[in-house]
DNA sequence: TAAAAATATCGAAGTTTTTAAATAAATCGA
DNA sequence: TCGATTTATTTAAAAACTTCGATATTTTTA
């Protein structure tokens, strides 16, 4: 996987926002995948804004969404993770 | 150096917007510290947007900023990278 | 097939962010 | 001291974001 600056700015913008970090460490946390009812148990927000966060985490590469029935599984994207690890890495 | 989730959350906000990366990046890529109005040059923005974007920065813990004279100098904080680039790691 | 369940989309309101012009503050040099 | 230089602050407008109610879509189950 190539990561560039604008990827980087992207996922960055994914995590900036303190419902979706918390997102990030639920699943982070989980054992095996989780779908967006579990989620939204975790969280004080309505379904349709824990979907807006999901959507944003998903599009920009950190998490990893799969459709099973009418579930969307979530997990996060350790590729994404490592990426985003070794670029911080550089930087110190 | 403890660091914490709201901690990430502010410095993954400081570098989601793509100047602020350039910032970065341009700072990153300097031998020696750079002032304020160097960094302005490299950008397509007026001096008090610039000065907004290094204030979020600075006080995301993301850059280190020492005044010299009436010039201010700026340098990543490698400290944070280091926290960040483990934060990922961890997830990965 | 109809109802239920899980998720997505639309639309609107409220809030925050980004931006730059104008101006202020601090410091340097003549 | 006075003018120039560097950075910060204030203010206001535009753009973007967050949130939720209402509703749509998809899939399962009775």
């Amino acid at each position: 996987m190539i990561i560039d600056e604008a990827m980087i700015v992207k996922a960055a913008n994914a995590i900036s926002d303190k419902h979706r970090m918390a997102i990030l460490m639920q699943i982070a946390r989980q054992e095996c995948s989780i779908c967006c009812g579990a989620i939204q148990d975790l969280t004080c927000l309505s379904q349709p804004t824990v979907s807006h966060h999901i959507k944003i985490l998903v599009d920009s590469g950190v998490l990893i969404s799969s459709k099973e029935g009418r579930n969307v599984n979530l997990t996060i994207n350790r590729e994404m993770m490592k990426q985003l690890s070794m670029f911080f890495l550089q930087l110190s």
